[in-house]
DNA sequence: GTAAACAAACCGACCAAGCGGTATCTTACA
DNA sequence: TGTAAGATACCGCTTGGTCGGTTTGTTTAC
């Protein structure tokens, strides 16, 4: 008789996914402490209950939002190196073009990015997949000075975090060019 | 007889010093999290009533120990800057070598910087700060050119945060020099 | 000069709310 | 008819916060 989720057609999936995407929503919206099991359940149009029986526990939540989180970044860096010329810096572009396209998406879940910097764990995962990237890419991309620019592209999407999506200086594209300009330099 | 808070000499300024201090030790400890009321009291000798004398609530704890940091680094650029030789860049510079000090540092907040991403407020008042900052150099840092350097900068405090420390790539001093060497180009 | 009066510093016990998590029961679907 | 999906009710714990009382320091009145 009522709409319950009990009588609704039966798609895990969905629900699963419909979770995830609730979590990084309230990361965005109301920063690291927003994301409470009952806030995640109720946002997804389901209760805790509901919950717990897709997720073990509130780290494997967190835990799958960052691999979603991971597996898109691979995606882009994976497209964005295909487009490019190769050689020298080839990642490096893809580097700084994935992270100022990530700040204009809903689902880059910059707040869950931050969540890293709270739990060792997230940070080790990080680390190990940027390590085992970077070491792809030791021919092309190992130069300090190609260093330099990916760490200015990190500084630019933490201020671009920082600042609601407003970061001082000039246009992103100018930024932008100006870096990509940098990793043809000798 | 026992030495409570009672018999001890008054020196309210001495007290709420040390519960600041105790907030930023256990930030850097345990992260975020590891900031409870009960936590910062008992670090400081005090009990929790005791804290709440001295803050309305929580959140006005956190407001003091950001405006502490803030203080802190405010008199480090002043320093380093009187260190400078001046004219382009100098801000720039300055802003450099507090950043790559400032991860040696004990008292540098780490942690607490980082919640600045979850509380809007903070990320609020931090805008404001380094906006201001900012215009007083104009004359000197506001080529884009120094922007990509300040960034890079962000970029290895913000890497040194995530990796514990240990960051990749060259040798920090090495890292240092190449940015300070950019400020000094056309 | 001293004693009363008042305010500031601080304690310690307590509370309500919210948290993550569990157990048990219903419903839908194959 | 069994099994997965989901609801409901509940538990133990921690948290931020309150409140009345106690001690110390300072001011005021005589």
């Amino acid at each position: 008789m009522s709409t319950t989720a009990y009588n609704r057609p039966k798609q895990p999936e969905q629900v699963r996914r419909a979770l995830l995407e609730a979590a990084v929503a309230l990361a965005e919206e109301q920063g690291l402490g927003g994301i409470t099991v009952q806030a995640v359940a109720d946002r997804a149009g389901v209760t805790k209950g509901g919950l717990f029986h897709h997720f073990a526990n509130k780290q494997a939540l967190i835990d799958a939002v960052f691999d979603f989180m991971l597996e898109q970044m691979e995606e882009s860096l994976d497209r964005l190196m295909a487009q490019d010329e190769g050689g020298h810096g080839a990642f490096t572009r893809a580097y700084v073009i994935s992270t100022f396209e990530c700040c204009d998406m809903a689902l880059s879940g910059q707040a869950l990015t931050i969540s890293m910097v709270t739990d060792p764990a997230l940070r080790r995962r990080w680390r190990g997949w940027i390590d085992a990237r970077l070491a792809r890419h030791a021919d092309t991309d190992s130069a300090p000075s190609l260093h330099v620019v990916r760490l200015a592209a990190d500084g630019y999407w933490f201020a671009r975090v920082l600042h609601d999506g407003d970061p001082g200086g000039e246009p992103p594209e100018a930024l932008q060019a100006r870096l990509i300009a940098l990793t043809r330099e000798t």
